[in-house]
DNA sequence: CGGCGCCGAACTGCATGCAATAGGCTCTCG
DNA sequence: CGAGAGCCTATTGCATGCAGTTCGGCGCCG
């Protein structure tokens, strides 16, 4: 099956698969990933496995132990904390980027599509948190795109790929918390004025409501660990531990 | 010779050869890599290899093929810019983050020892500029050290891994150029304003200074743009196309 | 009884063989 | 003479064998 870095590759199923069992919390953190059970249990070859293993230490899921071999990273409060803040930090600069840069009412069109759906969404009685997350994600994609730099999407991609700091990650997981409209309310509130800032080309103020608009993710946090059963539902929650 | 991800493995050799053959633009940009005659010139197998090439491609150097393969990422000066814009918010965070966490004044006596350092060597009638760019770099990493955070460390290291974007690569490339003396100066002046922003504890001001002392960079930019000598001295040049 | 050293096994990193594909070249046909 | 299709080769992705090292257990000595 050569000639084919695309997806159906080994190395992506590997990378997918991999990926998954550390966010579902299958693999206990801090402790050496064996290589030889993991290949047969993905259905895998050592290879591709290893670069698998490779990707997700760039991403910071997984560490390279001196002596060799991988273990899987934990988290302690501070580093998600900060995760969701450097989130904030590059999503600003690329809202700063995309009011610089916009050259044409056209160009907000897809932004403004999601924004309205959004508002469709939250303005319900009972929000579909689902469809919330998806939109969600779908405003930060293209906010990301209109900032027209390689270098944010890519840092941007680098911190998302850990599992708390993504912008829906702690959303989906505060299901029937007392808050969570509230925070809907005010997550969508920033979302148009955050586009209205790039739209004036307002840099520097959609910066810095987009920074303000991440550290929302901060107070989900907190909530989210001060309930159970939102815990259970947080992708990659077995990584992070109590005490540093 | 296993079980040694350290230095000295056939991975960490191919990666560094590797990256050094690329800013030596001695592969040609937007050009596929041979596998196995990089193989052989490296005096490494291709399984090591490859696994060179996924790091470089997670940091942005090398470009994964949709048919399979890889190419040498090209940039525009629009990349250049904006991975120093970047790297400027980066650091900048990294500040604002040490100022904000500074627990102790004992922990500023490493950057204290730096950037008296430079004091002494930027006062010099001719500046040596291996000085300047060695201690520059220790300065940035004592910065970033400072501000106790494994996110930002990763980020700040994910864009300097581009080979402009890097504090000290422009600085050296830019000998007896007329403003060198000039930048020299303003460079350490910013040096000294962002150490005393962060001991007193002014997060924001830290911020800006940083983001601004990025911006030096890509005035140097400019400047060895235009010197055709100066442009040889610099890393990684070749990457660069004129035309989007 | 505790600490130290040795031995074994398991695991990782590396090299290489194999299979499959994508692109190039050629040959043929319109 | 140009365009399209078919074959062929070069090249990549993957699997696996091998070798070396590191860590755990066990025995010995103090």
């Amino acid at each position: 099956m050569p000639r084919g870095d695309v997806a159906g590759s080994q190395t992506t199923k590997a990378t997918l698969a991999l990926r998954e069992l550390i966010f579902a919390g299958e693999l206990e953190a801090e402790q050496r990933v064996p290589e030889i059970g993991l290949a047969e249990r993905l259905g895998v070859s050592r290879t591709p496995l290893r670069l698998a293993f490779a990707t997700l230490a760039h991403e910071g899921l997984l560490r390279a132990l001196p002596g060799g071999g991988f273990v899987v990273c934990s988290f302690s409060l501070t580093d998600v904390s900060d995760a969701i803040e450097l989130r904030g930090v590059l999503e600003g600069t690329a809202a700063r980027f995309a009011a610089e840069r916009l050259e044409s009412e056209a160009e907000l069109s897809g932004l403004v599509d999601v924004t309205e759906q959004l508002d469709i969404v939250v303005a319900e009685r009972a929000p579909v948190l689902e469809q919330f997350v998806e939109l969600n994600d779908e405003y930060h994609g293209a906010l990301v795109e209109l900032a027209k730099s390689d270098a944010i999407t890519r840092a941007i991609a680098n911190v998302v790929a850990l599992p708390f700091a993504s912008p829906g990650a702690l959303i989906a997981s505060q299901a029937a918390l007392a808050r969570e409209q509230e925070i809907l309310v005010v997550a969508q509130h920033q979302h148009r004025a955050m586009l209205e800032a790039v739209r004036a080309g307002h840099g520097a103020r959609a910066e810095e409501i987009a920074r303000e608009h991440a550290r929302l993710a901060m107070l989900n946090l907190e909530l989210v660990l001060g309930s159970e059963p939102a815990l259970e539902r947080l992708p990659g929650a077995p990584l992070m531990r109590r005490a540093v």
